[in-house]
DNA sequence: GTTAGCATGTAAGGAGTTACATGATTTT
DNA sequence: AAAATCATGTAACTCCTTACATGCTAAC
């Protein structure tokens, strides 16, 4: 059924936690302690990662050779004969820059998913303006489609439900069409990006 | 440092889908496939559950006592000897009526979570009205927190962030607002409700 | 009589948390 | 020098999904 040829890479970097790392890396080196916190900055307070999380899928990035790792020798004198565990800085290795590009240039289902299109967004500076607005159209269907969902089912079970559910559904409603909005803004802020920078613009044919 | 004792079942029903199964068989006895169209209606389209989680959790409840199946012989004339598979009704035994009130008169963590509390609220016909007041408490609290915690990474990093990002955190600050009022009503609402049928109103001893 | 939709189930595995264990640095 | 905070890591476990496999029932 899916059109998509089941991309989770085998080898390597997959999921959106991923991307998000290798994305803040591309900014600047940094460590798993940081990382996290500019993590939780750009995915609200809401969603974070545990630590649980973040090391082993540091480790796993760069046993994939996609980072690589900067022991800190601060004190040039300082030989270090105990090995030093402390604050393991993280730098993207070349092979990491290529697959973050991929991962930047995949605008599919992840990237519409509540959790990827944050991480997206973020990254949305370092992404080409074509792909952004496949991720913006892709969220806008994907809301739009949850919001006839929500109505559907609003109308269908009015007189079941109605009590106090109704309300959190109707308040769901509206978070959804404000988000919608937004979107559509966003989406002819960008088009009139792309029409500059691609004044051709059609993906597609056009007389 | 957490005040709960680790209140998560170990012998049966812990999670929010067990709550969720427990609260709907007590309106009706249902099968499997009922249950998850009734699921998806209080949970909104957004969250359902895939019968890969659905089916393992009813033979749990099962065999822990609190649900009880029901083969339906339809023609009396019929004698079994297949043994029929299809549509297999489940109805809450005593234990299970019981172990329902207790999960329904828990107003901990699990209560005020994006999922525990849809739930709960979709229950709270069947709530004591303390009971209620304590999760709608409980849920303003954790979302003016949430709220809270966004505002301030908002202007730590307005600087940093706020190209695209901030835009969808200003929509989410605005959707914590809208739902923080909506609770304020209930609250008040549902305070009225426990002022009249209690109107000595202490939640402790009372001759 | 065959397709479509209703209905039930299992095995394997992904993704993340909790709880634990430890070390280093800064502040008081 | 004690306490707080920064920092790293692992093992066990929870919860849920995907993919698969199967059977029943109604409609065409």
């Amino acid at each position: 059924m899916s059109t998509q040829p089941r991309a989770t890479g085998r080898g390597s970097a997959s999921g959106v936690l991923d991307l998000a790392l290798l994305g803040l890396l591309a900014d600047a080196p940094m460590h798993g302690y940081q990382l996290r916190v500019r993590l939780g900055e750009i995915l609200g307070p809401v969603r974070s990662y545990s630590y649980g999380s973040l090391y082993p899928a540091l480790r796993r990035l760069e046993q994939a050779g996609l980072l690589a790792v900067q022991q800190p020798l601060r004190d040039p004198d300082e030989v270090p004969l105990a090995p030093r565990r402390s604050r393991v800085t993280y730098q993207l290795t070349p092979a990491g820059k290529e697959r973050l590009a991929d991962l930047l240039a995949d605008a599919g289902p992840q990237s519409w998913s509540d959790e990827g299109f944050g991480v997206h967004l973020a990254l949305f500076p370092r992404t080409a303006v074509q792909t952004r607005l496949r991720i913006l159209e892709g969220r806008r269907q994907r809301l739009e489609q949850r919001r006839e969902g929500l109505r559907a089912a609003l109308s269908r079970t009015a007189q079941r439900v109605d009590d106090y559910t109704a309300g959190l559904h109707q308040l769901a409603l509206q978070a959804y069409d404000r988000e919608v909005l937004w979107l559509r803004e966003l989406i002819a802020q960008e088009g009139q990006k792309g029409r500059v920078l691609d004044p051709q613009h059609g993906p597609t044919a056009r007389p």
